[in-house]
DNA sequence: CTGAAAGCGCTTACAG
DNA sequence: CTGAAAGCGCTTACAG
């Protein structure tokens, strides 16, 4: 026998087998015909109709857990964050993507699975029995700077139909992500068309291809521009830069590119940095920032104008990885499966040519 | 015969049936060792210990769509809203509950499914089918200002746990709402304590329960000050105010009340008709806003000062009815199913006592 | 203390 | 053109 489904309330729901008899067909054919399949269709018109007739009549809705179970699909999409999910700090980069993934999963009329990381028994997000969870729904997202291999090496060789948003070095997974080399290159660019030949660029330990792409960009875009790059990475892990700065400053950096990361420490500590120096920006010092979420683009300080920089196709990714992801599903995807978005130049107000005076014009 | 699920790459995810197999146990067995029942409690500890073993010898994890389908519970809490879901005008109200439900159902360990209110076949959002949907997860959230009844009913029906978030007239309707109310009563009290005795109530024609809350709210604190409120309700379509305003000011109206929807129509429409009046706030006019989302509140015009009014706790809202939910469907909820939090009062900088002299003293 | 069986509500070959 | 049967991977009485 089997449990008290049949609700405490009410008339139980009606399944195949109610609209079965009340049309006098049997199950199997219920299927066929509310499926919508070539079999289904083919059906004598009569037969066809009176099921419909009867699933109306009923309410009929399909359950999408049998549906699920019995090997179909049922439209239904997961996201996966690796990252702490939603916290507030974070909420700024990781909305954006939600909100792009929402959009196109609501266009597309396919519903959406928010894995809650943690979860049940075992728990950490890179916990592979929480990673395989994900397998109730017809495909899954996955976002976070870090991402455990092991788990979704699994979901691979299980050939689980899965994106992911941003770039990852693992060959053959799919990606929608964020050209940040070219993004930063151009900064870089930018500043020496500026009159900037001394710069620094600001990112932290953290190793995740979002940042190791953005200092390939740095370096790439200095080289094009014919600058000495021997010193121009700096990593930080958000303490005190103002010893850093100071003898910047001595050494004629008229520039400093800093990364902007889910918890904008390099950002923080420069931003800290600059402001206890009395530097005023982009006069005494221009700045540059790698990657804000649009719209999230915060202000320098010592003089509050918004970042120069790039920003970053948050929502753009969410969406083109959920028609990636479809397209994975339903087998056909469009060729690259691999995808780079690129990223918007922002101007902004923290670069401007350097004062010809020289280190140090400026009061300490 | 069936399917093709057996993935066309690697080798099949073990079930109960492999793990019996490699135990030398029956299935059955095997499911009652792993759920972890009374039952499985009792086997003998050799019994247990190598199901155990086999189970994560073969990396197990259970299907969550069949672990549903056989009636057990899957961890999945359902979201669905009535209004746009996400659409970018809106995420300012609609965000803070999203963070809380998903803050919440993280530490509760429950993965939250987004119902995309259009999805397949037949699309609006009341639409019965796609209402029904829901019963993928083990219960349900809703959301949203206007919320079709029948599909509702038929889920009371089934017995199907769900809560809504925000007040609900629907007798025996589990929800945890705002006590707009007692904070719209709180905000004309203030009103009329800082000497405000000629006052407005701006409002939408919409009458979803929060409205109807907020004006009930208003006309119960205008009375409890002693104020005449003949005239106070005015409702507008968010067209041109500027008459109203007018007449407002030479009947000796000081100060304004607006509720806050999720159009902000009203709002809108006041904020331009005294930007045009040239009148400043708080100085020529006093304002209230009923009703912001916390931390999304905006600024005044003529003066910029933050809105004075209350804050909605929408996150708290969230976090609570995911609590709620769990003990509906746990079967025993604490006993008030139907909750109203209080809303935080804001002071800003909108409301100052009214300038004693009359009507009209300060410039067209 | 453990196994065999039925059932959840579907889909999909396979017979007729 | 339609029905009977097997199966998806679990849970839960019910026998032994």
């Amino acid at each position: 026998m089997n449990h008290a489904k049949p609700s405490p309330v009410g008339r139980r729901r009606p399944r195949q087998s109610d609209i079965a008899r009340a049309a006098g067909v049997s199950q199997a054919t219920v299927s066929l015909v509310l499926r919508g399949t070539p079999e289904g269709m083919a059906l004598a018109k009569s037969t066809r109709q009176s099921v419909l007739n009867a699933a109306e009549e009923l309410g009929y809705v399909p359950d999408p857990v049998a549906t699920r179970l019995a090997a179909a699909t049922n439209g239904m999409l997961g996201l996966y964050t690796f990252s702490t999910t939603f916290p507030t700090e974070v909420a700024h980069s990781y909305y954006p993507i939600l909100v792009g993934v929402e959009e196109e999963a609501t266009a597309q009329g396919q519903d959406l699975i928010l894995f809650t990381g943690s979860a049940r028994a075992a728990s950490r997000a890179d916990d592979p029995a929480a990673v395989r969870r994900v397998r109730v729904a017809d495909g899954c997202l996955f976002f976070g700077r870090h991402v455990p291999e092991g788990p979704i090496r699994r979901l691979t060789e299980d050939g689980f139909p899965f994106v992911y948003i941003g770039r990852r070095d693992e060959p053959g997974v799919p990606y929608v992500g964020a050209d940040y080399v070219s993004a930063s290159a151009e900064v870089v660019g930018r500043l020496a068309a500026a009159g900037h030949h001394h710069l620094r660029y600001l990112r932290e330990h953290d190793q995740a291809p979002a940042s190791v792409d953005r200092e390939e960009g740095v370096l790439r875009g200095a080289r094009a521009a014919g600058l000495d790059t021997s010193a121009m990475v700096v990593r930080t892990d958000g303490h005190d830069l103002d010893a850093h700065l100071r003898s910047w400053r001595e050494e004629g950096v008229t520039a400093v590119v800093v990364e902007q990361t889910d918890t904008g420490a390099a950002l923080a500590a420069l931003g800290a940095a600059v402001e206890r120096a009395g530097l005023r920006c982009p006069d005494d010092l221009s700045l540059a920032l790698l990657g804000a979420p649009t719209g999230t683009r915060g202000t320098a300080p010592g003089g509050g104008a918004v970042y120069s920089g790039f920003d970053v196709p948050m929502r753009e990714m969410g969406r083109d990885a959920v028609r990636l992801l479809l397209e994975l599903i339903s087998g056909a995807p469009e060729p690259p499966t691999r995808r780079l978005l690129p990223c918007e130049p922002v101007a902004g107000g923290t670069i401007a040519a350097p004062t010809a005076t020289g280190p140090n014009t400026r009061k300490a």
